[in-house]
RNA sequence: GCCGGUUUGGCGGAGCAGUUACGCGAUGGAUUGCAGAUCCAUUCUACUUGGGUGCAAAUCCCAAAGCCGGCUCCA
């Protein structure tokens, strides 16, 4: 059964689709007027994990996720640039995608814009407005919050302490502080669209709850963000959807993933830092930096340094090095002929208990940390027994159920794998056979110098031989 | 000021009442023609502090301290 933290109760609950068998989520995606930073790498990664695992248990998951391509960044920065608004977004949204292809996201079912949404969301402040929650000043239309008497349901923010918060800008168009834009008009240079109270552009909080009730429909399942998000984005968003449409929450299990944070002193001296995703997913393996990312639980703070990133680098090849073990075996097996031994047993055994294993630790609100553990006892069993394993079906089931689990985390061991599936596979593959039998010769006439000379060359070539107590293997590296 | 989180071994990071987390690192040993990979052992009877409840507390309660974050457009 899986168990859920849903922000809205600050407790674990039972995860209960309202459709059997679906799940419906949406997550609030980058503002696209800079590069996405390694803190939204972390929650881009948390919530294809989430997601992922979700299918895994079988649900049909909707996945969707924004581009917020409208706001006061994009056209200061668009400006700044000397450039559309609509360029920048292209721009961002491009880098967007190479920082989901190297993070290994799986796409979501749509990505919506902002923009795309501008006459649902004019719909929707008309709605709040003629509902008698929202009133509009000068072409603006706010929020009244003291008409929505369960303002602070999510972050549990009292209105009073609002009022004295440290930031909240003075505007006199506002009749209360607390209001918030729904609407607002266009500026000079600015981009518009039109609306019942002149040209103008939408509120920042407008968009989600508009494109979660297009794609969606309210209440939906899960809602997800960073935790910076809580409060005032997602508290907004419950207040309009609530105002416009009569619901009581939007939503039924909100999810927030905890920062990622930077140790700033050193950081900041090692060579302009690693802020951005791409400078960190340059500078190391994108299946390291997922594992990084997954590697604590996803509520809690994760620290970045570059210290941690070499360990999951480490932890990485630890991981690989148990298929290529796995598929080294097969290959012998292929080569000698297959029959079942009592390693096979206990093998056989190790992957039901990973399974088992993983599923309890991802039900208890996808404690990842618990389920990289039994990855690595499952991998120590496969260290262990594969050498002396005699059937390769098991090893099969092993190799499958590793590639799926990690798949879950993120992490693709199928990689690696292209040689033999290429064309010119078959030529290639027998030719490598070959040469390896003739160092198997050598090596049995103890001519090591020929031996390690065919190991040296293919080397060279990128293929990487290993021997084992029944026989070389070999991998394209 | 208000609200929230966090404090576990050399490092990362689970556990949330009774037994080895797991990974990385380090050291020693084993296996191997060598290399790579791997296994075993040690570091590892660790849990911010002070009280309290319990047969039993890292785990529950109370208090304090440190660190981090949110408080109108930042994942």
């Amino acid at each position: 059964m899986l168990k859920v933290y849903n922000t809205l109760s600050r407790s674990k609950e039972e995860f209960r689709p309202q459709e059997e068998n679906t799940v419906r989520m949406y997550v609030c995606g980058p503002t696209v007027y800079d590069y996405p930073h390694i803190g939204n790498a972390r929650s881009f990664a948390v919530f294809d994990t989430i997601r992922r695992y979700l299918e895994y248990k079988g649900y049909r998951v909707y996945f969707v996720t924004n581009f917020t391509d409208i706001d006061d960044k994009m056209i200061n920065r668009a400006k700044e640039e000397g450039i559309t608004v609509a360029d920048l977004a292209s721009k961002f949204i491009a880098e967007y995608r190479i920082i989901a292809d190297q993070l290994n996201l799986k796409p979501a079912s749509i990505n919506p814009r902002a923009t795309e949404h501008i006459d649902d969301i004019v719909e929707m402040v008309e709605l709040i407005v003629k509902n008698g929650k929202g009133y509009a000043v000068d072409g603006d239309v706010y929020f009244d919050v003291s008409a929505w008497k369960d303002y602070g349901v999510l972050s549990r923010i009292s209105t009073e302490d609002l009022t004295a918060g440290a930031r909240v800008e003075v505007d006199e168009k506002k009749q209360d502080p607390r209001d918030f834009a729904l609407w607002k008009a266009k500026k000079p240079g600015e981009p518009s669209w039109d609306s019942p109270w002149g040209k103008g552009r939408p509120g920042w909080h407008a968009e989600c709850s508009v494109m979660g009730k297009h794609y969606l429909g309210l209440p939906f399942d899960i809602h997800g963000g960073g935790q910076d998000l809580i409060f005032p984005h997602h508290e907004n968003e419950i207040a309009q959807s609530a105002a416009a449409y009569g619901i009581k929450t939007p939503v039924k299990y909100w999810l927030h993933n905890g920062f990622l944070t930077l140790n700033a002193e050193k950081m900041s001296k090692s060579e302009g830092g690693f802020s951005t995703a791409r400078e960190v997913l340059d500078n190391y393996d994108p299946q390291a930096v997922r594992l990084y990312l997954v590697s604590g639980q996803y509520r809690q703070p994760l620290d970045y340094s570059e210290k941690v990133l070499k360990q999951a680098i480490q932890s990485l090849e630890r991981i690989k090095n148990a298929a290529d073990t796995l598929r080294g075996r097969i290959t012998i097996l292929e080569r000698k002929g297959s029959r079942e031994s009592k390693a096979d047993t206990k093998l056989s055994e190790a992957v039901n208990k990973l399974r088992e294993g993983l599923q309890k630790e991802m039900d208890d609100d996808f404690n990842t940390p618990g389920a990289l553990a039994e990855v690595f006892t499952f991998i120590r069993e496969i260290n262990t027994h594969t050498k002396d394993v005699g059937g390769a079906a098991v090893l099969r089931e092993s190799l499958a159920a590793l590639i799926e689990l990690v798949g879950i985390l993120g992490i693709n061991l199928t990689l690696e794998e292209t040689v033999a599936s290429a064309e010119s596979g078959d030529l290639l593959k027998d030719a490598i056979e070959l040469l390896l039998e003739l160092r198997e010769d050598a090596r049995k006439a103890k001519d090591y110098s020929v031996a390690d000379k065919i190991r040296d060359r293919l080397g060279e070539l990128g293929v990487t031989v290993s021997d084992t107590k029944d026989g070389s293997t070999w991998k394209m590296s």
